[in-house]
DNA sequence: CTTTTTATAGATCATTTGCTCAATAAGACT
DNA sequence: AGTCTTATTGAGCAAATGATCTATAAAAAG
């Protein structure tokens, strides 16, 4: 064998600057185990990266680790932090706000990394997966609640499990895209909107307020 | 009936006749897989069995022969032939159809066992998964939606997305239970009647029909 | 009882997989 | 240029894991 790729643009290695390239491994971790899950081997992951396994323990210490850094990329900022005060402005008409809230959430959560790797993270127990659903129960549907509550006409008074049943089915969506990989609408906005009317409608809210 | 059972359980070794011991096997691979994940290894499934690693393989050639096994145990019988039928029975009242599927439907899917296998067979890609949502949308809701178009007093018509908006909806109940742990009412069938009729309502269905 | 059958156990193989470490070379600095 | 730092590699270890094979003993048959 003769060696002969000294200046190889693509075998020579080539050295990054540490905060780039642990982003870089993080980032193609993401998309690796969105598509086989959290038990696919190290060895498959550097491959698709381009650098060797060894490399990816220069940056992690263990593979849990490099688990933990994906939990953290693909939950971090996925709740804005202004949504409750957005849920909560009257201002703005009841379903208008609602309509903001899913339309924007639905196009953050309905990506095929992030449902994946929440489903696995949920399925596998991990702590930022349950701190997340009660982050979302506090600070999203609690408040929500609370709006219907306010702005209902009928006689019915809506329960914590009527919004949660709004919000699933919503969700749902993008289960059947992601995980099942059914076909699904291009856009849910249509169905979104849908859901969120038949839900008003049911507590005497019309579309007006 | 047989006098079989009352053999020590610590025993050395139990013969049991193969189609019992393949059965029990299935079983306890059904309870281990939903449990730890697809990924279980076969050695921690053979211990909670109490029987020796190689036995498994006398029974299954490979572990993907077992894990198949675990599908079609857990797919098998979980949507009841009859309900085309009984949904679309005008003799009854559609929110009583719809409540009495529902209600029978979320006792037989809401298991830990069902939800999480049928929930990592999905991430899997698994064939038997595709199908049985393909049947259920072919059979039960496809069949639905006909059923409410017909009794909808509203200009609103419905479309096979707000079905699977129903759908999911109260499915949701059982994802939040069991994938992501979370507390959950003892008794849904409370939630699903809320969901049932505020779905009907928004059709102009009144609960009488 | 003895013999026969075969379900089961125990030892073991061949890969796979997480992880380590010394050697190497890319890029920065003089 | 030459030197130094360190990001990266390649070889390899130890444990885990799917799978195999033969010896064993439980139960049935004679």
């Amino acid at each position: 064998m003769a060696k002969v790729a000294e200046c190889d643009e693509r075998s020579s290695r080539r050295r990054l600057p540490p905060g780039e390239r642990r982003q870089q491994i993080v980032d193609g971790a993401v998309a690796f185990f969105a598509e086989v899950g959290l038990e696919g081997n190290t060895r498959d992951l550097a491959k698709r990266l381009g650098v060797t396994q060894s490399l990816l323990f220069n940056y992690f210490a263990t593979k849990d680790d490099l688990i933990e850094a994906v939990y953290e990329q693909v939950y971090l900022n996925r709740l804005s932090p202004d949504w409750p005060t957005r849920l909560t402005d009257r201002s703005v008409s009841l379903r208008q706000r609602l309509l903001d809230f899913y339309t924007e959430y639905s196009t953050l959560i309905f990506q095929y990394e992030w449902m994946r790797i929440f489903m696995f993270s949920g399925l596998y127990g991990a702590q930022l997966n349950r701190r997340y659903l009660k982050h979302l129960g506090d600070v999203i549907l609690r408040p929500l609640l609370g709006e219907i509550e306010f702005a209902a006409r009928s006689d019915e008074t809506p329960v914590m499990e009527d919004i949660w049943n709004l919000h699933g089915g919503i969700v749902y969506i993008g289960i059947r895209q992601h995980i099942y990989r059914m076909p699904c609408p291009d856009d849910p906005s249509e169905a979104i909107s849908r859901a969120v009317d038949r839900f008003l409608l049911s507590f005497g809210i019309a579309p007006g307020d």
